[in-house]
DNA sequence: GTCTGACTTTGATGCAGATCAAGGAGGTCC
DNA sequence: GGACCTCCTTGATCTGCATCAAAGTCAGAC
């Protein structure tokens, strides 16, 4: 199974990467064969947009491997971004017309999408996809309050070091380590970290430059990250829970 | 029926004032029936914590009179409003035991609580209650999202604007006003505001003031607002669209 | 009536992060 | 090789909001 079978549609959902947390996550065999019917995937090349605020959507979908991005554009250009879509998160709103938000491809990505007519039918019919849906947009609401925390009360540099324990949480989260660093790549570029934590460019490059000498954190390169002592980074951060990091 | 008599627990659901809005909204007779079973009201005096973060809760619920805020704090004080509940909308998450953030009664409150277990098992059971609370879900994600953007790239003048456009909004919704004026009362106090908007109380107090004095707002007491010129209003936020005022 | 306490307003000053500006690193195309 | 991107870093300066401070308003207790 290499990407190139994903792309043109060659999966069943028995073998697919995020059978366990998208949305179809809950389904038995023979709904699971029905969203079959439905789906298809699409595929988009890193910088791409998926769909414009405003427009008219006709399908819902689930992040297959990459990562996306929901942001909101004011008038006169601002953006923040609301939401970062990795790999089984759902994209779109069952019961909804148009697009709330741009939503971008920041590296490659890969979506399986059911059309929405099917889906919203789906949804009264079958209630496992409406629960599986329900706790997942709770748990999006929960990383939207806790990014309005650090959004409003947070100073520049506990924003970065907020942004980067996300990251390393997950990667931490994905395997476990052979050495206690744990080590990943920002998906992001610096402007686009600035979108998500409400700064300018300038103000994430120096903070990581800070972080840097700090010794918070190594990097590789420039978007490689390296983290030697993870509660260290959530003091940064301003967080008092240590979370659950294995090692 | 007045508001002694719900305090007791003397009211039918068919008499709730926010029965069509309500988690309950899509419910069959059968269904209120069974959750009038294991329903019961508690009101709360204005200024009263209704549940801390990290209690154990053993009951979900929704507002039915009064103004409630959701509020995260970090370990050195700061704090941040992530919701504001009004009446109609759900407190508490099925399927998870604490409180994830400090629940307060801005006004008198009243609340109308299921107890969790049996709320949980209907949840599965039945689909209304499950389908119309997954609706309140996104809508309430919606409005987060709308949120980060005003934390994170709007200005002191436009987050107070914002606030004001919102209650206001709110206020018009609520009925046919005889005036064009839209008239409503602040239910915050200023510090609240600034938790809410990621400020200090003390700007917040001086772009009230910068408001009133170009005109924007005319203030009757500190705590009653007259908008004359609602979409006037909705610039100064920097909301490009209008949104739907009736008049 | 006065006292008290919670809430609000306004002023003076300081600083974190924005803005303006320049240059560096690394990739791709020719 | 050089030209030309895009992305990133760093420096200088500016400014919007925070902070520190003091006084005003109003309702309720007595």
């Amino acid at each position: 199974m290499v990407a190139h079978d994903l792309a043109l549609g060659r999966q069943s959902c028995g073998d697919c990467p995020i059978r366990h947390r998208a949305v179809c996550a809950r389904c038995e065999d023979a709904e699971l064969a029905r969203l079959e019917e439905i789906k298809y995937y699409r595929s988009f090349p890193a910088g791409q947009t998926v769909i414009w605020s405003g427009d008219q959507m006709d399908f819902v979908g689930s992040v297959v491997s990459g990562i996306a991005t929901l942001t909101q554009t004011m008038e006169d250009g601002r953006r923040q971004m609301v939401g970062l879509l990795l790999p089984s998160d759902f994209v779109g709103r069952p019961g909804r017309m148009a697009a709330a938000y741009d939503v971008t491809a920041t590296t490659d990505l890969l979506m399986c999408c059911f059309r929405k007519k099917p889906f919203e039918a789906m949804m009264i019919e079958t209630p496992h996809v409406a629960q599986r849906l329900l706790e997942m947009t709770l748990d999006e609401l929960d990383a939207a309050r806790e990014w309005m925390l650090v959004l409003g009360r947070k100073t520049a540099r506990e924003k970065i070091a907020s942004l980067l324990a996300i990251l390393a949480r997950r990667q931490a989260a994905l395997g476990a380590q052979q050495s206690r660093d744990i080590l990943f790549e920002l998906p992001l570029t610096r402007e686009a970290m600035a979108d998500y934590l409400g700064l300018t460019l300038e103000t994430v490059s120096r903070q990581i430059s800070a972080l840097r000498q700090d010794r918070v954190i190594v990097l590789e390169g420039k978007r490689h990250v390296r983290v030697a002592d993870f509660d260290r980074l959530l003091e940064e951060a301003g967080d008092d829970s240590d979370g659950g990091v294995p090692g």
